[in-house]
DNA sequence: ATATGTGTTAATTAACTATTTACAATACTT
DNA sequence: AAGTATTGTAAATAGTTAATTAACACATAT
């Protein structure tokens, strides 16, 4: 019964994994970002792209998967709310 | 120790899970994409995307986490062995 | 008041998906 | 052999997104 809600999008849940006194423009310094991409995923303005979850483990020791899935899980969950066309399932010879 | 080596992208496990019998037109007329569109990602010049996956899912009777996870991990992948900034693990107060 | 730092927006560039149309190559049918 | 179907791919177009730099408003400190 997972993720049958609105998930957090995944910027965030980085928000929280920042120190209290850390500023977004460090902490885009030490990902290696600049300060504008950074502020825009964790207002969820951009979405965790490969390249940034391997930023984002490398830097707060977690596997890439984390947050690339996570954003995944949004991306569906967005993907979910549109419009979807009416596709008949394939039918299969049956084992 | 799983994901070691490189996946197979997932359009090649696609083509797998279509029935012998049938033509690209065909699958692509079910699942309502182009022709062109079907092609491109059974032959890996396009990824699947989030509404491709529910499109494979509600044909295949599949979650779509199937497919865009696979999608994902294929991405991670690439982007893997793209060069690399080099990023200092964050300092974390010890618990 | 002047300067500095901070977070966000604006504008630009680049990349990617998806569509239609078109073409060449291959296979299948009659 | 002639015609038909299938496939992969390319070109042109439209829409979306990520990333960058430049510019802005706001705050803080000297």
């Amino acid at each position: 019964m997972s993720r049958m809600h609105n998930p957090a999008h995944p910027g965030e849940v980085l928000r929280d994994w920042l120190p209290e006194q850390m500023t977004v423009t460090q902490a885009a310094k030490e990902l290696q970002v600049s300060r504008v991409t950074l502020s825009k995923v964790l207002n969820g303005k951009a979405g965790i792209t490969a390249a940034m979850s391997l930023r984002l483990s490398a830097w707060l020791g977690t596997t890439p998967d984390v947050w690339l899935g996570m954003q995944t899980q949004w991306d569906l969950w967005q993907a979910k709310k549109q419009p979807r066309p009416n596709i008949k399932p394939l039918e299969r010879l049956p084992v």
